[in-house]
DNA sequence: CTCATATATTTGACAGTGTTAATTTAATAC
DNA sequence: GTATTAAATTAACACTGTCAAATATATGAG
């Protein structure tokens, strides 16, 4: 292996291949704690230390980790959307496979909400910054296309209506992964029923007058 | 200390002291992994396999704590909400106190939906399925009664409708604890608007159709 | 009282862990 | 070839969860 001077793309490769290798180790088991820097090393055929040369810690390694599952997840609600369906049609499919999505891979999608990221690790992480932000922006921007196109009212600002969307999606998703709540084979329709509901919700008259309400506080 | 048969309540007393310690040191730092058999029986001044006696091991001492804050959210509802009210009001205060608890004690909040508790300690553990269900009753019998009341529309079942509640609730303050996307102040103003959203959303007429739908499932 | 018994607690031991510092390896520049 | 220098390895430390063996002691029987 080259020794003096790894070219940029090269030590990205590495980097990448790593990441995979944490990803199928964490995905097997579901459990964080399982992943260890010694485990993640043999994986991908190396010495023990050597991924400190690209994680800083355990801590960081878990960043790019999750910053991966919301690129994942970015990904997964776009390829739900068929670019020429209406905007309502778009964000039913959108919010469908979010659900999809969490469900089908509940270990991933935990990896996206687990503990609370107030490292300096998560703090620091242009990488993990990013990833959120471009996965919510499918939701705004869709959102947006609605309003633009009067189907969903613009009672609420479009980033609003993405965290309340976000925030359902997320609250069904997360109480089934964790098994608090079974909901089972349900789940998908009840996942409409809520995204149909908030929707209705928006559309009633007392919508904007509580939004402006809370705008102003 | 007695060495020979303690009694029940002593049992239960010292396990109980262990769990506050235990408790302690999580919401000292947030971080699970801060939580050791070791430090917890420094903070309980015996030695470091004497929890062994108490809990069969780290899963079962992990499921011991989420009970607790299972339970710590059901006082927290319950104690919000003033008997003589009404039962929307009482929704309405329930939502409130929820998302407050949620976010003055976020780690302690955390720990109810921490990773995902398929582990064998949390499924045979009879104390957690009591605790989550009692919290999660909190919701259903408001709701319950909100609906005998006709002041909300009983389009959906009151425990589905629960589910919902808690689902939009716990997606809010999970989003918020995490970090993930910043609502600060405006929280308690966005999970009102997230909850009358949804009541609104469940009287709109499509509601009870969307709903029989999902149940003929 | 003595003393055996049952059980709470302690200790010892082992395999793993994160992390840092020191060391070795090898590709490039001259 | 040699010096340089980044990458990779190894050694070492203080932790951790867990269990088996050893210890200590409160209670019951005599």
């Amino acid at each position: 292996m080259a020794r003096k001077q790894l070219s940029d793309t090269a030590r990205r490769n590495k980097r990448e291949h790593m990441l995979d290798a944490a990803m199928r180790l964490f995905e097997a088991d579901g459990n964080i704690d399982v992943v260890s820097f010694r485990k993640l090393a043999r994986e991908a055929g190396c010495s023990y230390a050597t991924p400190y040369s690209y994680f800083k810690n355990k801590d960081a390694l878990l960043v790019a980790m999750r910053a991966r599952a919301f690129r994942w997840m970015q990904h997964a609600m776009l390829d739900a959307m068929s670019a020429d369906a209406s905007p309502t049609t778009r964000l039913d499919a959108l919010s469908q496979a979010y659900v999809q999505a969490g469900i089908s891979q509940p270990h991933r999608y935990a990896l996206m909400f687990f503990g609370i990221d107030q490292t300096e690790a998560a703090r620091q992480s242009v990488e993990l910054k990013a990833a959120k932000h471009d996965a919510l922006n499918v939701c705004t921007q869709v959102i947006q296309a609605a309003q633009d196109d009067r189907t969903l009212p613009d009672s609420v600002d479009a980033l609003t209506a993405a965290h309340l969307f976000w925030a359902a999606a997320h609250g069904l998703v997360a109480l089934e992964v964790a098994g608090q709540f079974v909901m089972g084979r349900r789940l998908d329709q009840i996942a409409q029923l809520l995204i149909q509901t908030l929707r209705n919700g928006l559309e009633h008259p007392q919508a904007a007058a509580l939004y402006a309400q809370a705008a102003n506080a």
